[in-house]
DNA sequence: CCTTATTACATAACATGTTAATCACTAATA
DNA sequence: TATTAGTGATTAACATGTTATGTAATAAGG
């Protein structure tokens, strides 16, 4: 690493935010090539992934489990209902609520996608250590659950 | 934790790019409130922080140190500017080039605000325990590292 | 019923992320 | 020095993040 570089870092090297930032760029860069190349975004393949998991989810409870905003979502939505990718029709419990499910373009997509992600997932896992990994997950939870604990 | 928040987490709880974004939210949930009563977003604070700590960076080494892109930093120095919390000058060895540098009402709003943000950053820390974040800052930079290593 | 509050979702407006294209300036080279 | 390639920065175009607001449907209380 040139000074430069080393610089660079010390400024923020502390920075929660940005770590976890960069470590997420870092491990998006092995995904995004393989979503581009069949047109998804990475938000976009969230959706669908949760959908190809369990259809018929309403748009509050899919913007939950993709992590996403509902103004976010209803764009996403509408872009995948354009392409064919998803459907979307009315709840028959109640008129305000829209259920969407997933096409068999859709599930096609998915499972042209699906077995690239989890190969470039094992990989990163094979490099980074698969107990290392789990130490990571369970960091960022107790993170998480500290954080949100009541002061 | 309800049957249907466990249900929801199923799908991307070994999803490591959400379990990054999931961390982030958590953490940054705990800085916007007091950016946002001064007006400023996040990108913005690392800018001014940034220059705070040293003046006079051109672009893209603001871009570097920042981890934002041209296009977005581009954006935001002209309204950092505007505010009159940045300026920017010509470089005099290369016409190209742009200097930009924190005014004095730059530097106050820093002031401002880096006691908060150091305050709810040891908050976090004492929470999470010091040791635990040390070594959640070393599995993420040995997770970056890993991933960019050539195959 | 009628009013009010809440819920589910959409839209607006603006900031940022992202890729590509552009423009001005500089460097390299024949 | 004329051409060409490279660099620093901006702009364009579109997707997403974010807060506020709007709208229709439902639920809750009188």
């Amino acid at each position: 690493m040139t000074d430069s570089q080393n610089k660079t870092l010390r400024a923020f090297d502390r920075s929660l935010p940005m770590a976890l930032l960069r470590a997420r760029e870092a491990v998006m860069k092995k995904f995004i090539p393989s979503l581009r190349e069949n047109g998804l975004s990475s938000q976009q393949w969230r959706v669908i992934r949760a959908l190809n998991e369990e259809e018929g989810l309403d748009i509050t409870e899919l913007a939950h489990r993709c992590f996403l905003l509902m103004p976010s979502l209803s764009r996403i939505i509408q872009n995948l209902e354009k392409r064919k990718l998803v459907i979307r029709n009315q709840s028959s419990s109640d008129n305000r609520k829209s259920v969407i499910s997933i096409t068999a373009p859709g599930k096609k997509l998915f499972q042209k996608i699906a077995p690239k992600s989890a190969e470039r997932y094992d990989l990163i896992s094979e490099k980074f250590g698969y107990g290392k990994l789990e130490l990571l997950y369970e960091l960022l939870d107790e993170l998480i659950e500290k954080i949100d604990e009541k002061d």
